[in-house]
DNA sequence: TGGATTTGACCCTT
DNA sequence: AAGGGTCAAATCCA
């Protein structure tokens, strides 16, 4: 099946993709000198010289783009820069091809199977897709950080040369509305604890019994950000008070439920997770690209860093810093 | 009893 | 062929 995330395939649709970017760069470059040209003129006359300077900055950050699209396709695209894969249109492309793969799966019971048993007449050649190129954001956490959404476990598998298990979990609402959001989550780490939280596709449902329990941060919600805030005015009560945590008060029995068998191991820090009393929970991208934010609790913003895998995964480590007021990173 | 979890099997990608 | 993602029957649980 061809993907729409792939680059392309064809070495010379590839290489006249190149000789554009580069003619395009080159025009730019020529767009600059007259600018700079001007820019000295008008530093004589002393006469509108801040425009100049906008248009030169204008100018640079076209070339850079141009630089950075040509150095993406000439390494091949596939483990490109950071610039190329925050970019939200290629990650829109990414989501529609995870979605063309999820589509139609119960409808595959064409019954002209071959396989004589019950289970085995269900046939299931090509009713799914391993998601190669579906835009995903890896989170690590030293504890499983709730999102806020309802996830239904599917899945367990043993992954080889891998200590833990890997545990498969899909959106409650993917029936009900066609939800297509899924995530894994495994421990990668005994000592200190680290578990890594894969989300892949993306929410498509409404989540509204939740929705209307939570608050959105209105100092951010221009930017359309996942970000979920628990602030209220006892804020810090409820950080000395371990038992008030607002996900526990809050979230339905599924949303408890979810961890509730994970794994021994997993569960305990899983309790240790909510009994931290958090004022933001880092949410998956949503409809609008990526989108991260840090979380913040009294004071300390448990930031993130950054880095991008192949696929256009992104990678999230956690690690604390200290900042006078939330820090939210959208990207 | 309905929804969630477990787990073996199936199937796709590499 | 191996590894990984998902399905779905069996089972569990509130």
């Amino acid at each position: 099946m061809e993907s729409p995330c792939s680059w392309p395939e064809n070495i010379s649709d590839r290489t006249k993709a190149i000789e554009e970017l580069v003619k395009g760069r080159e025009l730019a470059l020529q767009l600059r000198g007259i600018l700079n040209k001007l820019s000295s003129e008008n530093n004589n006359n002393d006469d509108d010289g801040d425009g100049v300077v906008l248009d030169q900055d204008l100018v640079l950050k076209i070339l850079s783009s141009f630089t950075n699209s040509l150095s993406i396709l000439k390494n091949g695209g596939g483990g490109g820069s950071g610039e190329y894969q925050s970019d939200h249109e290629v990650s829109q492309i990414q989501t529609n091809a995870t979605h063309l793969n999820w589509d139609g799966r119960k409808s595959e019971d064409s019954g002209d199977s071959s396989k004589t048993s019950s289970i085995l007449n269900k046939d299931r050649r090509g009713c799914y897709k391993r998601r190669k190129c579906s835009d995903s954001v890896i989170k690590d956490s030293p504890n499983l950080v709730d999102d806020g959404h309802a996830w239904r476990k599917y899945g367990q598998k043993d992954i080889q040369n891998a200590k833990y298990p890997r545990n498969y979990f899909r959106c409650t609402h993917k029936h009900d509305q066609g939800c297509l959001a899924t995530k894994q989550v495994q421990r990668i780490q005994e000592d200190p604890p680290l578990y890594r939280t894969t989300y892949s596709g993306r929410h498509t449902c409404k989540n509204l019994l939740k929705a209307s329990q939570l608050f959105i941060d209105s100092r951010d919600i221009h930017h359309n950000s996942p970000m979920i805030s628990f602030c209220d005015d006892d804020h810090n009560q409820s950080n000395n008070n371990n038992n008030h945590n607002p996900f526990l008060s809050s979230f339905p029995s599924s949303i408890k439920q979810e961890y509730k068998d994970f794994d021994h191991d997993i569960m305990t820090h899983n309790n240790n997770y909510q009994s931290e009393s958090s004022d933001h929970y880092i949410l998956p991208p949503d409809d609008h690209g990526h989108q991260l934010t840090s979380t913040y609790d009294s004071g300390v913003v448990n930031s993130s860093s950054l880095s991008y895998t192949d696929m256009g995964t992104v990678m999230v480590e956690d690690s604390v810093a200290n900042f006078d007021d939330d820090v939210l990173f959208h990207f």
